[in-house]
DNA sequence: ACCGTATTCAGCGCG
DNA sequence: TGAATACGGT
């Protein structure tokens, strides 16, 4: 996500308002728009409220309807708290409930995920914990790299202690509320530890902990973990959030851990009107602490519950609707619920079965190059689905030679990107200097003589008295270190360069020390200097980020009139505040408008689309070989090919291959139980009639990849592997910038009140605001298109207004 | 400090 | 197969 966005999206909303005060669409009819079990959990407002949504059932809408009813009641916004798994339904949610009530009625709502609203709270009360409120978040690859380092200091296998492992390890741990102290104390936690050939796990988790805390640094579930504490250990604090949140509603329930559903249950307890929403059908998030119990045993937390059951289905076809009933009911423990459409019979359920992987890839290819056209299709209709990231290559050169345009959600974001994260390590120590991680990263980086043997001596002080890497390079005096005198200087610059960009966070805004600091560190040389493709990339990445911080330093909040609400500086730790739970909403480029869309299935839920192909169809690979031990597995492995099928509206495609390179080696594939599990009623079954010319070519091409593939000589030679002509580098997409986060939609304007270019306004001139009336301009700031005015209106007084939302008329 | 080569590993991935 | 990382030589 990038301001450019937020703010075109302000611009729509904008008017999208005007727009319905203007048509006098009142709020009153919003409930005719909905059907009976919607309407009842829509208004059952008091008490505990389970609603079970099946898939494509309006499960959003009845959501945001019922905090727009609530709102409508007279709830004030700032007691009511909607939490979500991802920053995507949040916003998508926050832009409905704007439509419905209005921005300024809805701009109090605690809405947003489990980590944002819980790193917000922590921010105000981590103090009692020993945290500042500047704490620094770490992300996934920070806490494997502090893992790596404390596996260095302790002489431990790497390979024994995987970090991924640990990692995993540690954070299932937290999620069951399960202390460093408690796991140490466990003796079933250390039997089991020591059975699987890693007894210092206990040990590892110890040391992360501590050093995460002298880095005064919370990791995700250190977001979850510490809210628990912060509601355990401090009653004044339960008590405030307890009469806080007097309405509470959770969406995607099925994907709630131990931490989150405790934390809600004790947010909860006073007031007891919680809304809980999911479908267990779509749990498929067990792998990552997810508990499917949470909402099969909703019931007896509150023996008082309502529960709604939403079963119509307004997004598919019957056959489809009726083919994932058959699939899902193979499945032992699920919530009893009926799903219908009153939907057309729609197309059957069509099954292609190739030879190859390649083979698979060119034939979904071609099926979507005629749908196209036989359906007048567009290419964002069609989406290709999988179960593991590897199998989109074939899917890619398929489409590529069809000339199909796609595009592949799941890369590298931005913010993981490596030029991305040097520049916000600079920030994030500017910030916070105990954050260890940052400080690791960039203390060479440009290369300032200070290697990694210093980078230890340093470490090996800082974690024996338990202190950051900071306090030790601050005061090297106390610690014998051993180091030279010439590193000693360069550390010295380095500290001093650092606090000369921290005394500048309250004077400048984040644009401005942004910049100074990438120009001073001279991180914008190194990419600079480098010029090739990959670093001009990075260098344009670097200037995008930058970009996005001048939005947000030049855009004070406002409210949906354009009036300035909060014109305090916009600072660098406000920015990183914002930015550091966004994993970035990506396809807002309008390059991407009109693509074929591909992902994984986990990557899926929540979107639907008109035509859907679910490729790889095989035993071992979906059902993942993994997950066939137990039946609990198998379930989920089914709840997620439940999801892939229910994504499609008009049209569904299963694919799979007898035979596909697993490893670089060829292996023969079985096709997959879920095909056969689906009723044959809903299916069109291949038939072997079915050999147009392009099948048959395309048949005899496999034969001869086989064979090529079979024949190649053991040695892989680099240069000979592939008989494919060299293609495009597909690691350029990687590389594609996101979004034009400086793009200001001008063309964006209202359909009823339209404003006059304001760009060359100026004081003493009368203007007309369409709320506000007649006013006077009586200054101006900024400049255009990030100019503000303070403007004299008859009847209300000054305001501030920014322009390119305010929509002035001028008068003459 | 840096580069090329060897080795290893391969499931989905929110925040 | 291929990418990511560790290693070892200069």
């Amino acid at each position: 996500m990038n301001y450019g966005n937020v703010k075109n999206f302000k611009t729509r909303l904008h008017s999208f308002l005007v727009f319905l005060k203007t048509q006098n669409l009142g709020v009153k009819d919003y409930l005719s728009e909905l059907n009976e079990a919607q309407q009842q959990a829509v208004v059952s407002s008091e008490g505990p409220v389970m609603v079970i949504a099946g898939a494509g059932s309006g499960k959003t809408r009845v959501l945001t309807y019922r905090i727009a009813h609530l709102l409508k009641k007279g709830v004030d916004s700032f007691n009511i708290l909607a939490l979500t798994f991802t920053n995507k339904a949040a916003l998508e949610m926050k832009d409905r409930i704007e439509k419905i009530v209005g921005n300024k009625e809805a701009r109090n709502l605690w809405m947003g995920t489990f980590h944002s609203i819980f790193a917000r709270i922590l921010r105000i009360e981590g103090e009692k914990l020993g945290y500042p409120s500047n704490f620094t978040i770490y992300d996934t690859d920070d806490s494997k790299s502090l893992i790596k380092s404390i596996l260095k200091e302790q002489n431990l296998d790497e390979k024994t202690y995987k970090s991924s492992v640990v990692y995993n390890r540690i954070s299932s741990a937290k999620n069951n509320l399960i202390s460093w102290q408690k796991y140490n104390s466990d003796s079933d936690i250390q039997a089991d530890d020591r059975a699987s050939g890693k007894p210092k796990m206990g040990l590892i988790y110890e040391q992360y902990q501590k050093r995460c805390f002298s880095s005064n640094a919370m990791d995700f579930d250190d977001l979850l973990f510490n809210m628990n504490v912060l509601l355990k250990n401090f009653p004044d604090v339960e008590n405030k959030y307890q009469h806080r949140f007097k309405y509470i509603l959770v969406d995607e329930y099925q994907d709630t851990n131990l931490s989150q559903y405790l934390i809600v249950k004790k947010l909860a307890a006073a007031h007891e009107n919680i809304c809980i929403v999911g479908d267990d059908a779509q749990s498929i998030y067990s792998f990552r602490g997810a508990n499917i119990q949470n909402i099969l045993n909703f019931k007896k937390d509150y023996p008082e519950l309502k529960t709604y059951k939403l079963e119509q289905n307004y997004r598919s076809t019957k056959n489809i609707v009726n083919a994932a009933n058959s699939i899902i009911s193979n499945n032992r423990d699920q919530l009893k619920k009926d799903v219908w459409t009153s939907n057309d019979d729609g197309d059957k359920i069509k099954i292609i079965r190739t030879l190859t992987d390649n083979e698979e890839g060119n034939q979904v290819a071609n099926s979507i190059f005629d749908t196209k056209y036989s359906r007048q299709g567009r290419n964002k209709d069609f989406a290709i689905l999988y179960r593991t990231n590897a199998q989109s290559r074939a899917m890619e050169e398929s489409l590529r030679r069809k000339n199909i345009p796609y595009k592949i959600y799941g890369g590298l974001s931005f913010y993981k990107r490596k030029e991305i994260k040097d520049l916000l390590g600079y920030f994030r120590l500017t910030i916070n200097v105990n954050d260890e991680e940052a400080l690791k990263r960039i203390i060479n980086y440009p290369a300032r003589g200070i290697g990694n043997s210093t980078i230890e001596k340093i470490g090996v002080a800082a974690s024996e008295a338990g202190v950051s890497f900071w306090s030790v390079i601050e005061n090297p005096n106390g610690y014998n270190l051993g180091i030279n005198a010439g590193t000693y200087t360069k550390l010295q610059e380095f500290i001093t360069m650092i606090k000369s960009f921290k005394v500048q966070l309250i004077t400048l805004n984040a644009f401005n020390l942004g910049s100074h600091i990438a120009t001073s560190s001279g991180i914008l040389r190194e990419f600079y200097n480098d010029k090739s493709p990959e670093g001009l990339s990075r260098y344009e990445n670097i200037q995008e980020l930058l970009n996005g911080m001048k939005d947000f330093s030049d855009t004070p909040i406002s409210n949906d009139d354009a009036e300035v609400v909060d014109d305090s500086l916009r600072t660098l730790d406000k920015y990183m505040q914002d930015i550091a739970l966004l994993t970035d909403d990506e396809a807002e480029n309008p390059e991407d408008r009109d693509k074929v869309s591909l992902m994984t299935i986990h990557a899926a839920k929540g979107l639907e689309f008109p035509y859907v192909y679910i490729v790889g169809l095989e035993e071992n690979l979906f059902p993942s070989q993994m997950a066939l031990n137990s039946r609990t597995e198998l379930e989920e492995e089914r709840r997620l090919f439940y999801v892939a099928v229910t994504r499609a509206e008009k049209c569904l495609t299963l694919s799979y291959s007898t035979s596909r390179y697993k490893w670089g080696n060829v292996t023969h594939c079985e096709p997959s139980r879920f095909i056969e599990e689906i009723d044959p009623s809903y299916l069109e079954l291949p038939h072997s009639k079915n050999t147009s010319s392009s099948h048959i070519y395309s048949d005899i091409d496999s034969f001869q990849d086989t064979a090529s593939y079979t024949q190649k000589p053991n040695n892989t030679n680099k240069t000979t592997a592939t008989n494919h002509p060299p293609k495009p580098p597909i690691e350029k997409r990687n590389l594609v910038k996101l979004s034009k986060a400086t793009t200001i939609n001008t063309s964006d304007k209202s359909p009823t009140f339209e404003g006059d270019d304001t760009s060359k306004l100026q004081i003493g001139q009368h203007v007309e605001h369409q709320r506000f009336g007649t006013g006077i301009v009586s200054k101006l700031e900024g400049v255009f298109p990030n100019q503000k005015a303070s403007v004299n209106f008859t009847a209300v007084g000054e305001k501030q207004l920014i322009l390119k939302f305010a929509k002035l008329k001028i008068l003459h």
